[in-house]
DNA sequence: GCGCCCATGTAACTAGTTACATGATTCA
DNA sequence: TGAATCATGTAACTAGTTACATGGGCGC
């Protein structure tokens, strides 16, 4: 049965347009969708062997005289059907874990001081990624480029969800402050 | 090894201050922080196992009478040192896999009006989540219980991003609006 | 020759979900 | 009596990470 992970999806997407490797779509994954998706080697390559099989990527006859061996993949007929079909599917909520609130949602056990603490750095690691999506975004506006209206989108997303964590954070220390001081 | 599943953590916060069994521990997540986090019983009952052997909780001598069979763990002393050594350690950033970015990210491939829709149908399900936890934000208010600060915390911080979300969907179909006009 | 990058891959492990099996009690 | 809820648990599976092993080519 062809499986539905999305490691499977994001390498078809990347093999849409042109044939890579394991390797190529892994440094392309880092250059491009790095602040919001992740694939491992340890994941690539498997998946990758097993898209074979299914007929979704074949592997491109290795044109010999390649400097280290490489093996090339290029999508399928098949493959690329999926890949649509995936594309226009709603994408199912997988529950939300979100680790920073559950510690602050038991803060009661621990303090408020520490949960200051925590909370700071928190909003640090926060700071520093709206600034780096920042600069992605202006690399947009000063390489203009068709096709990056939805690289756009999505930076904007981060950018936004990142300036409200902040806020979110700012209002959260403030309280936070309130409670040490009844300590 | 004692292991450093979250699962385990939430186990423990939940029997800090009183002893319960697998089945009421789920109740409670269902109860409290559902909205970002949530547990199977598939993972919950082994885990309770495993942290007995480890000695993080104990069960308690069933009472017998219990009308059905159902049995109680309470944290130990090793328990309550490891849950406190968890809530003070920083939160791993786990790499973030937001799947309506990365389709989204190639949204070129099938064009703007599909991607219109599913962004409507995500701005639908945000809109749902802030409305649900808006009441909850209003119970907290008609219900004033003091032990509620850390969870009004969690409340704001969801109802915070889901309503940054809605503005983003706004703005997105805006945008994929412009394109279709292009087609 | 050494270190770095290209490149592929596997093994062991962790985390978690879904579906199923089982059975007692409660209440309409 | 039959449905709902309480309650526990397992098996099979999926997804994914980390660490490790291996080796070639390139430039200094």
């Amino acid at each position: 049965m062809v499986s539905k992970s999305r490691t499977q999806f994001i390498i078809l997407a990347f093999l849409y347009n042109k044939p890579g490797s394991g390797y190529q779509i892994k440094k392309a994954i880092e250059a491009s969708v790095a602040y919001f998706w992740s694939e491992s080697y340890g994941q690539i390559y498997p998946v990758l062997k097993k898209m074979t099989l299914d007929g979704l990527v074949r592997q491109k006859d290795s044109d010999s005289r390649h400097q280290p061996r490489s093996n090339i993949y290029e999508i399928t007929k098949k493959g690329k059907k999926i890949l649509l079909e995936w594309l226009t599917t709603d994408v199912i909520k997988s529950p939300p874990r979100l680790e920073i609130l559950l510690k602050l949602f038991f803060g009661g056990l621990i303090g408020p001081s520490v949960m200051k603490e925590m909370i700071t750095r928190f909003r640090s690691s926060k700071e520093k990624e709206m600034k780096t999506l920042q600069l992605i975004m202006d690399e947009f506006y000063t390489n203009p480029a068709g096709h990056a209206v939805y690289g756009k989108m999505t930076v904007r997303y981060g950018i936004k969800v990142s300036s409200t964590l902040i806020e979110w954070c700012d209002e959260t220390l403030e309280e936070l402050e309130k409670l040490t001081k009844l300590e």
